[in-house]
DNA sequence: GCTAGTTTCAAACAATCGTTTGATTGACAT
DNA sequence: ATGTCAATCAAACGATTGTTTGAAACTAGC
C-alpha cells in the first residue's frame, strides 16, 4: 500500500503557505462524511452526497476506505481514540494527585467531561460536529455501529467503573454500574440533541461557545443523581399502581 | 396467490371465538412496523420487510397510510399519544390532591413515569418494543420525526416544566428547562439503550419486568439531579484547563 | 524516455428502494 | 342479478443505492 507515506510527499510542498485549505483525499472525505453523517444519519447519507461534498471521485471512498461501513467507523475512530485516551490519562493524573484518598464525582466527571470539551473547543476542525454525530452513533440500531463503540468504550467504562465505585462505596457495583449507564446517557443524549442548541440559541443567542455553556449545566445534575441514596428493590414509593 | 383472501375465509369461522390473534391489514401493518421500526430503525426498515412480515401486499402501506413516513406516524401515535394523556392527567390528579402546596419531583416524575410503566407492562402488545422505538426516535436525525415529536410533546413538556418550576422555586427557569431536558434525555436514552437490556441480562436473567426495574433504579437519580445545587456561570470549579 | 506502482476517473454494475398502476376480488345495497 | 365501492393483488415504474471495473493520469526510480 504505502498509501499515506505519498500522501505525505503530496502534502509537502504545499504545507508551508497554506495548511487548512487544502488537503489530501482521504482527509476530504473523512471532514466531508463527518459533517454529513451528523447531519442525515448513517443510513440517510449516501456515498454520492459525502463523494461530491468533498469534491473527490464517488469510487474514491471504497479505494481509500474498503466500505461505507468502514468509512464510517474510521471518521469516528479519528477523534474518538484520542478523546478516550485522554480520558484515561486525566483520570490516571487526578488519582495519582489524590494518593490515598478517593477521588470525588466531580472529580471524576470532570475527567470525562474535559477531553469532550477539548474536542468542542477544537476549531481547527468540526469538533463540535463529532460530539453530535457521536451521540447520535450511541443511539444508532445499526449492529456494527454498536458493536464498534462497545469494543471503542470498553477500556474507558472499566477504569471510570472502577473509580466510580470508590467513589461511592456505598453502593453495590450493580447500581454504580447503572448510574455511570446513566451518566453516559445524558451525556450522549445532551450533546447529540438538536433540541439543546435550539435551547441554547433561544436564551443565548450571543454565546461563544455552546457545549461548554452545556456540559457546565449537566454536570451537577448528574454529580447529584450519582450520589443518590438508594431506593430499595422492594419499595413502592415510587411507583404504586391504582 | 390470494393469501389474504383465504386468510380472510380462514379467519372468519374463529372470529367470534378469538378476536385478538387475526387483526385487520391495517394493524397488522401497524404491528409489524412497530417491531421493525424498532429493531433496525426508520431508514434501514423496507416496505416490503414490513409487509412480507405482517403478510400482506406491498401496495397495502401507501393504500392505508399513504406513504412510509405516515406510516411510522401513525406507528408512533398509536401509543404516544394516550401515553402523554395519561401523563397529563395523572399530574392533574396529584396537583389536585396537593392543593396549594407545589408537588415534590418525585411525585412529578411519578406523573411521567408511570405511564411509560403501564404501556411496558402491557402484554397484550409490544408496549416495550414501542419504548425502544419511542427513544430512538427521539434521536433520529430525520426532520420529519423531529418535528413530529417535538408537536406530540409540545403540550406534556409545557406542563411538567410547570410543575417543575413550582417544585424547584430557587431555580431560575432557563435551568428548569435544562434540567428538563435532561431527565427526557436520560429517560429516553435508557428506553432506547440495548446496553441497558444487556445489564438486566446480566444481572438478572430471570427478572420479570425489565422497565420496571430500570426506572426503579432512573427515578432516585434524576431526581437528585432535580435537586442539585446551581453552579456559579463563571465558575471554574468544573473545567479548569491546563 | 521508460517502467512500475499509486491514485483518479467516467461508466456501468446488480440490487433495492418507495410508489403507482390497472385489473380483480369480495361484500353489500338496490 | 346488478351495480357500487373499498380492498387486495401482481407487476412494473423510475430513481437511487453501494460497489466494481478498466482505462487514464499521475509520481517516482532507473
Amino acid at each position: 500500500m504505502t498509501i499515506s507515506a505519498i500522501n505525505r510527499f503530496q502534502r509537502a510542498p504545499e504545507s508551508a503557505a497554506e495548511k487548512t485549505i487544502e488537503v489530501d483525499t482521504k482527509s476530504r472525505i473523512l471532514d466531508a462524511a463527518e459533517e454529513l453523517f451528523m447531519e442525515h444519519g448513517f443510513e440517510a447519507t449516501s456515498l454520492r452526497l459525502i463523494t461530491t461534498a468533498a469534491n473527490v471521485n464517488l469510487a474514491a471512498v471504497n479505494y481509500h476506505f474498503g466500505s461505507k461501513e468502514e468509512l464510517f467507523q474510521a471518521v469516528l475512530t479519528r477523534r474518538l481514540d484520542p478523546m478516550n485516551q485522554d480520558r484515561m490519562q486525566l483520570l490516571s493524573a487526578y488519582e495519582a494527585d489524590s494518593g490515598v484518598n478517593a477521588l470525588s464525582c466531580e472529580k471524576i466527571i470532570s475527567a470525562m467531561f474535559i477531553p469532550a470539551l477539548r474536542l468542542a473547543r477544537d476549531h481547527r476542525q468540526g469538533g463540535k460536529n463529532f460530539l453530535r454525530l457521536l451521540g447520535r452513533a450511541y443511539a444508532d440500531p445499526a449492529p456494527f455501529i454498536r458493536e464498534f463503540l462497545s469494543n471503542q468504550y470498553a477500556e474507558m467504562i472499566a477504569r471510570f467503573r472502577a473509580a466510580f465505585g470508590r467513589a461511592l462505596p456505598h453502593l453495590e457495583r450493580e447500581e454504580v454500574s447503572w448510574r455511570l449507564h446513566f451518566v453516559m446517557g445524558a451525556l450522549s443524549y445532551t450533546l447529540a440533541g438538536t433540541d439543546a442548541l435550539k435551547m441554547i440559541a433561544q436564551f443565548h443567542p450571543e454565546e461563544i461557545n455552546n457545549d461548554e455553556l452545556l456540559l457546565k449545566r449537566l454536570a451537577p445534575f448528574l454529580a447529584a443523581g450519582l450520589r443518590a441514596p438508594v431506593q430499595a428493590t422492594d419499595s413502592h414509593q415510587w411507583f404504586q399502581e391504582a
